[in-house]
DNA sequence: AACTGTAATTAGAATAATTCTTGATATCGG
DNA sequence: CCGATATCAAGAATTATTCTAATTACAGTT
């Protein structure tokens, strides 16, 4: 019996402090897994695999600490027609195209020189402060 | 007193059937509703003005009609981070910008010539179905 | 090390949007 | 008109998330 589990990423060593915040223990174990699997999880997912090394973590925590990562910047909420938030530890501007064959979440980058901005006839006077894009589809083979 | 609403949009006769949806009644006035008054209204929204003309309709009811008009392709459910679905009339391919400020959601549209595919680095194969483009923001004076 | 104030965590209750269930109504084709 | 099917209505149920209140951990100070 082989795992099917993906190779994780190294994980590098986890700071005290990250951009303001104060790393708890259960704050850096959050990042790590978002860091370790970057396959989009949901709060719950976390949850999950949060209690392999925090057996008493709540789920409550899993949600205050994800919310905390996002408010300062460490994480993105990525959000998909009303389905349960997932979280994404990269954090150029990118998008998300859901393959709904699989359910698999990509990482979509725009071509390197355009920026969003560039291609939107924007509202006289709009000051973008955040971006999402999500494309739905599926793959096929060519 | 003169009324704050802004000034409804003029609307067409609606068929009895659009897209192989047969416009019952109640579908119609929803329908009727999202033309109107193009603000991105949430179905408790919609509900509150379907009362006027229909004042037996149940909350259950306008999102069975809403959710008939999405899958029959008449009109698009935005989201918008995990608040209510907002319902929106305008088909062609478009954007959202939500003016953090006032609430307001505007339509944004694409440069001419300008297609989604045409900027981003998609997944090879990926054929898209759906696309979701949001950007929060404010509106500056200039 | 004990003390104090603040922040973080936990468990469970509460909330809110949406969906589901069930029975009643309406509509269509014959 | 009659039966089949689709739609609608009311309220219960579901689910993700947030809130509340109590406990615990931590940082700085004595």
């Amino acid at each position: 019996m082989v795992s099917n589990a993906p190779e994780p990423n190294p994980v590098p060593e986890i700071p005290e402090e990250i951009a303001g915040l104060r790393m708890t223990r259960q704050r850096q174990e959050i990042y790590r897994i978002l860091i370790e699997q970057r396959n989009h999880p949901t709060a719950n997912e976390v949850f999950m695999r949060a209690k392999d090394r925090l057996p008493n973590i709540s789920l409550a925590t899993v949600y205050n600490c994800l919310e905390a990562l996002v408010q300062h910047g460490i994480i993105r909420q990525v959000n998909f027609e009303r389905e349960s938030s997932r979280y994404c530890p990269n954090l150029h501007e990118h998008g998300h195209f859901h393959d709904a064959a699989t359910g698999i979440i990509h990482d979509v980058d725009f071509k390197p020189g355009i920026s969003l901005a560039d291609v939107l006839n924007l509202p006289p006077g709009a000051v973008i402060q955040d971006v999402e894009i999500t494309l739905r589809g599926k793959l096929v083979s060519q």
